[in-house]
RNA sequence: GGGCAGUUAGCUCAGGUGGAAGAGCAUUUCCCUUACAAGGAAGAGGUCGCGGGUUCAAACCCUGCACUGCCCACCA
């Protein structure tokens, strides 16, 4: 077999991900036999290429799908697209616009192929780049939410609703995009600090001297107050209270009027109060039953104010407003004020609050039983600590807006009776799949289609039951098989956009939770804690990462990067590391490769283990295997990598790797069948272990390695219940007193050619027999020439020392030894044994202690005060004869 | 204003149920020893944010506080 000296993960990889997409290696069927394990994939938008988090989250998914898979379940991971509404409507305006092309002229008509041309021509970007990340997608199944079938679902779900009167039409005060021209839901704001004024406004009282002050943010919206309202306790303004005060600059009479939710302290304690810009005071409207003036319009400017303000935009008008007030003598004061602005979370525009008829669901009934299902532990979030702020948002949520003023999205499916000059009848209208033919009410046959489309997530809450066709009239063998999903795997950035809005449709149509666990990763961000963005400059794109170091390191960096549920800080130099590794893997399995050349017949079934070192790996490996399944099943994907890492490395190579050398080159072909095999075994067994993170390099491997069956095909090998942990210490005792060796040599600048003797003089007869039996062991990784067992060595002259597992052993290095390092090296041996001996006496002369503590804990303390001693006594024996 | 996380070696992070502080990178010394210099061996480096408490024993449990980050919220 050739192998090159340095891993090649190039060619491998696109051999691999070549293999599993074109053998279907990852396709699902229903199979009654065989239980299954769902994932859907979070569909990606349209617009996006492949970043950091989309890596980080496919990277998780897949390791979970592969090991699922690696332990029978009849796995299926979905993948697919999402059509992304405004972010991707936007994205073709700009290119429109680039050449000089406006959407409005163009028409929705025409628009709309645009965006469909769009979406054939680079939409399916990403999903080409997962099957170069090797993700074991069912590519079969690829969905799109506005493909046909998801067209279909998002009809049929809208429909539902909207007969069982949970969506309704209204007009209500909706967050408004100026620039995206559409409304948003509460959570597609996003809020942002912006250093403003706050005004203070005198409103004089009717036929009166007197006034009140007003303290406002947003003076330009002043054409809309319709009252101003004071807290009722509020002594300063207890007499003024049912006056009537002039608004200034239109001297139009309001009332002031009492409000428990005003705060005192804030401003003035006296809130101008503007029903069609603001939250709150609509609120404080609609339970005043006050009137609702509208002052701004959809395009962000005034309307309904004095002639000379109507067609200004919000920062011309606030202008405007400031200086008349100021002439007028209005304006008492300006301070600066900081506070947090509305924006819009896919152009960054301030959100205009305004009055506007759209469709809203409501989501009162559907989000207690969301929280029901989590409380009820039907879904369990992982970390447990996501629940809380699911649980909290759900209970403070207020209806969803769900139409948009779009082109880009799936229209809504009402349709409005007209008359025959195309005016609106005041029938009813109608949620239906197709035009309808003939009118309820009036038994007309003209009808429009209502304009808006739906918010982009409604289709994307319907994804884990569209996916598997629920929308279809078919009875659904699917649907029943693979709903609910075993587990959804996102950002948290999501959970309330998406993950609850599931959580609620799920139940709503299926009665049933869409996954039975949430499992919330962190973001990634840039190596000082920022999030990573173009705009910022920090970002490391995973396609440079894929192409420099390979996508087995790319995901190995990502699963080793953090714990579940916090964000996971990423930079070039942490992939190095995981490059490094990858060659590792590669070259210690060229070394085994190497050997097994030649030989045949090596059956995994008869292992036997013949020698300490045999056995210590295997007990290992078990307690490794264990320790990786169970992190493995509870998404601990960063403690299932790091233990491989470190088993691999460490235990398997530096140490039973070194070991077994002598007999893998031996001339004994029975001894080097016998190593060898267990050397295979538990390379085969770590491969397969670590196949569900590094799926390119272990595929490549366990085939060199003869395997028939590719390793994501192959079933978890036996482990060989080898678990003494008596072979574990026994080891123990022996890697100390080689560690020991190795740091005098190392002391002693004595090169690694030179075979020196040691002499072992025994303290423990305990520990003789195994150190006897195993010392090649110690001259080969010591590189001793010789050893010599004896009881009452007298100490030769110009010797190293060191006190270690029950033996007092000497190195004479005539003509090697640095005195003067030999004697600083022992003093600070002694100097830690006597710390120890001061501590584990204390311990031991401590009644609480001894009669509180387990007497396993006891006796490990008198154990160490033992060998302290042991080590004081000889230690400063030997320094004596440095003198 | 609430909620949630975090604070451990110069940097990035691990440390189930409390019993002598760990890794990677960086750093020092030695070594191209026939798998690997993207490597091997050895070393240096930490009063585990601060103050109380529980306990024989606390990085870990409880309680204050400080700082950082994130999310939510109608102080105009």
């Amino acid at each position: 077999m050739d192998m090159e000296k340095v891993y090649n993960f190039k060619t491998v990889e696109g051999k691999w991900s070549k293999y599993w997409v074109e053998n279907k290696v990852f396709s699902a069927k229903v199979d009654k036999n065989k239980k299954p394990f769902t994932i859907v994939i979070p569909p990606a938008n349209i617009t996006g290429s492949l970043h950091m988090g989309h890596a980080l989250n496919t990277t998780l998914q897949d390791i979970i799908i592969r090991f699922k898979k690696l332990q029978g379940y009849n796995t299926l991971w979905v993948p697919g697209t999402d059509h992304g509404g405004i972010a991707t409507q936007n994205v073709v305006e700009k290119l429109l616009k680039k050449k000089g092309i406006n959407k409005y002229e163009l028409g929705r008509e025409k628009f709309l192929e645009k965006m469909w041309q769009w979406r054939n021509e680079t939409g399916d970007t990403i999903l080409s780049q997962l099957k170069m990340m090797g993700c074991g997608l069912d590519w079969d199944r690829v969905a799109f939410t506005m493909d046909e079938s998801r067209s279909k679902a998002v009809k049929k779900a809208f429909i539902e609703l909207f007969n069982k009167g949970l969506i309704y039409r209204g007009k209500r005060l909706v967050n408004w995009c100026t620039r995206c021209g559409t409304a948003l839901s509460d959570i597609e704001v996003e809020y942002a600090d912006e250093k403003s004024s706050l005004w203070h406004i005198k409103y004089p009282l009717k036929d009166s001297n007197e006034y009140i002050v007003i303290a406002t943010t947003r003076p330009e919206t002043m054409f809309g107050d319709t009252t101003v309202a004071v807290n009722p306790d509020d002594d300063r303004y207890k007499k003024l209270l049912g006056k009537i005060v002039m608004l200034p600059l239109v001297n139009r009479e309001i009332k002031i009027i009492a409000d428990y939710t005003i705060d005192k302290t804030f401003g003035t304690g006296a809130l101008k109060v503007t029903p069609s810009c603001d939250a709150v005071d609509n609120e404080i409207a609609r339970r005043n039953n006050l009137e609702v003036i509208d002052v701004i319009d959809i395009n962000g400017k005034l309307i309904n104010g004095p002639e000379s303000y109507k067609g200004l935009t919000v920062k011309e008008a606030r202008e405007k407003v400031v200086k008349e007030l100021e002439i007028n003598g209005h304006l008492i004061k300006v301070e600066d004020y900081d506070h947090k602005v509305g924006k819009c979370y896919r152009c960054s525009t301030t959100i205009e609050p305004l009055m506007s008829e759209q469709w809203f669901l409501d989501v009162r009934q559907m989000s207690k039983k969301a929280i029901e299902v989590v409380d009820e532990c039907k879904t369990i979030f992982h970390p447990e600590s996501w629940k809380r702020p699911y649980t909290l948002w759900l209970e403070n949520l207020r209806d969803w807006c769900i139409s948009r003023q779009l082109w880009w999205g799936h229209r809504i499916p009402i349709y409005y009776c007209v008359d025959k000059q195309g005016n609106k009848t005041n029938c009813k209208p109608i949620a239906s799949f197709e035009k309808p033919t003939q009118c309820l009410c009036c038994k007309g046959s003209n009808f429009v289609q209502d304009e808006d489309v739906l918010d982009t997530w409604f289709s994307s809450a319907l994804w884990p039951i569209s996916v598997f066709g629920w929308q279809e009239d078919k009875h659904n063998e699917e649907l029943k098989y693979f709903y609910p999903t075993s587990v959804l795997a996102t950002g948290h950035e999501i959970i309330y956009l998406w993950v609850a809005r599931m959580v609620q449709f799920g139940l709503e149509f299926m009665k049933e939770v869409p996954y039975r666990d949430v499992f919330i990763h962190g973001i990634v961000r840039d190596k000082h804690g920022k999030k990573m963005s173009k705009s910022l400059g920090n970002v490391v794109d995973p396609r440079e990462i894929m192409d420099n170091y390979g996508t087995d390191t790319l995901r190995f960096a990502l699963a080793c990067a953090g714990a579940p549920g916090r964000d996971i800080q990423i930079s070039q130099e942490s992939f190095l590391s995981a490059r490094n590794f990858a060659n590792k893997i590669w070259n210690a399995s060229r070394f085994i490769i190497m050997n097994l050349e030649g030989i045949e017949n090596l059956d995994d079934e008869d292992i036997t283990a013949i020698e300490l070192s045999d056995k210590w790996i295997l007990a290992e490996l078990y307690k490794m295997s264990l320790k990786v399944k169970k992190a493995y099943e509870s998404y601990n994907i960063d403690t299932a990598s790091r233990t491989l890492y470190d088993f691999f490395w460490v235990k398997y190579c530096d140490w039973y790797i070194e070991l077994s050398k002598i007999r893998m080159m031996s001339e004994d072909l029975q001894a080097k069948k016998q190593v060898l095999k267990i050397l295979a075994h538990v390379l085969k067994v770590i491969l397969q272990l670590l196949s569900p993170v590094m799926p390119f390099i272990t595929s490549e491997i366990w085939q060199i390695l003869g395997e028939k069956k590719i390793i994501a095909e192959s079933e978890f090998l036996n482990e060989l219940k080898e678990n003494d942990k008596c072979n574990i210490e026994k080891m123990k005792s022996l890697q100390d007193i080689i560690i020991a060796l190795r740091t005098i040599r190392s002391k002693m600048n004595i090169s690694p050619a030179q075979q020196i003797e040691a002499l072992f003089n025994v303290l423990d007869e305990s520990k003789e027999k195994v150190v006897k039996e195993n010392e090649s062991y110690v001259k080969q990784l010591a590189k001793l020439s010789s050893i010599s067992f004896a009881k009452n060595i007298v100490r030769p002259k110009n010797s190293a020392l060191a006190v270690v597992s029950g033996f007092e052993i000497f190195l004479p290095l005539e003509g090697l030894i640095d005195i003067e390092k030999e004697k600083t090296r022992l003093l600070k041996d002694l100097a830690l044994a006597k710390q120890e001996i001061e501590k584990s006496t204390s311990k031991l002369q401590n009644d609480n202690f001894i009669n509180r503590a387990p007497s396993s804990e006891i006796e490990k303390i008198k154990t160490r005060l033992n060998e302290a001693n042991i080590k004081l006594e000889k230690v400063s024996e030997s320094l004596k004869f440095l003198d």
